[in-house]
DNA sequence: CAACTCATGTAACCAGTTACATGATTCA
DNA sequence: TGAATCATGTAACTGGTTACATGAGTTG
């Protein structure tokens, strides 16, 4: 039930279409909540049939304007200040490893030098997009930079953590 | 079609049941890869249908004892050397984070804190588990501790994380 | 013999993905 | 006027969850 929520967090900053949604879940959201278009006109039909949105515009090509109401400001408040957040479970890349094992050592070290290969890019991708971005002081950049400063550090881990673990399968011969 | 893959690394170990492979997904693989018993059951028939899992004994009770094939085996490490593992891109506690700009800052720090407790207790419950696990040098104990060890660092960071989250929110009156 | 564990299977539902389908407006 | 962009919607499918249903064998 996350990306409901995530349709009112955007609209609760200012109000705005599908597919001007749509372009925050490939950008801003890609990396913590993405969705698909079906899926966001889906939902922001059943958002406004439930009442947490109404249409307040429409304009050229069909175009409407949703806007968040007292009770999707509440629902949304709701699920942050009420509901547990629910862990990250699955994990292909970590799925592997157990089975890594069937593997000879060699091919399990590819894969795991691989991985950390993978997770200095990402890094190096959210460096750049920092560069980029425009770090004045308001409420919504100070945010967007601790999300991003998740990133940064996930990333990091990940790939201290391959090497390390390629290191683990064919330790250096002493 | 993570799942398959899951029941075909465990059975290139050892044959087992439905019921066997199941306890695997509830004890190691539930924070890579948890399975439903009714999700286990379907893709047990299906791979058996497709030929990656011979049925090669029957026990009491309706028992059904499962072993890997060779063209199971193919698939697998087809899996382990050539798909590149998807990334985990979902999770509703950094969502959450991006609108945490709707809450009073008094509020937005409680969250954080709150995330940082969550990981602490994460990270203590899989010290625990690393105390009781025998780390023999066996090639399953090597990976699982290689997968552990990823648990224990992610804690760890989402812990150092949320931390420093929550001082950016409101910064120590200087 | 009662309670527990072992053991499998099915049905309904929900969230998310991919593909199909359509058409208006803008801009070079 | 042709291409790009804006804009919405639906259908089919896949993977996963929850709940229902049944029954055999084991243990105290």
């Amino acid at each position: 039930m996350s990306l409901r929520h995530a349709l009112l967090g955007l609209l609760a900053n200012r109000s705005a279409s599908g597919y001007d949604l749509l372009k925050s879940f490939e950008t801003s959201l890609a990396n913590a909540w993405p969705a698909t278009q079906s899926q966001v006109y889906g939902e922001l039909g059943k958002l406004s049939a439930e009442g947490l949105l109404d249409v307040t515009a429409e304009g050229p090509r069909g175009r409407k304007e949703y806007s968040i109401t007292e009770s999707g400001r509440a629902e949304l408040r709701h699920w942050l200040v009420e509901v547990e957040p629910e862990r990250v479970r699955r994990s292909s890349m970590l799925l592997r490893v157990f089975f890594l094992d069937t593997l000879a050592p060699e091919e399990a070290r590819t894969y795991l030098t691989a991985q950390a290969e993978v997770a200095a890019e990402r890094n190096a991708g959210l460096r750049a997009l920092e560069a980029n971005v425009p770090w004045d002081g308001s409420p919504l950049s100070v945010y967007g930079r601790v999300a991003l400063e998740y990133g940064l550090r996930l990333s990091q881990m990940q790939r201290d953590w391959a090497e390390w673990a390629a290191e683990q399968v064919t330790p250096p011969t002493t």
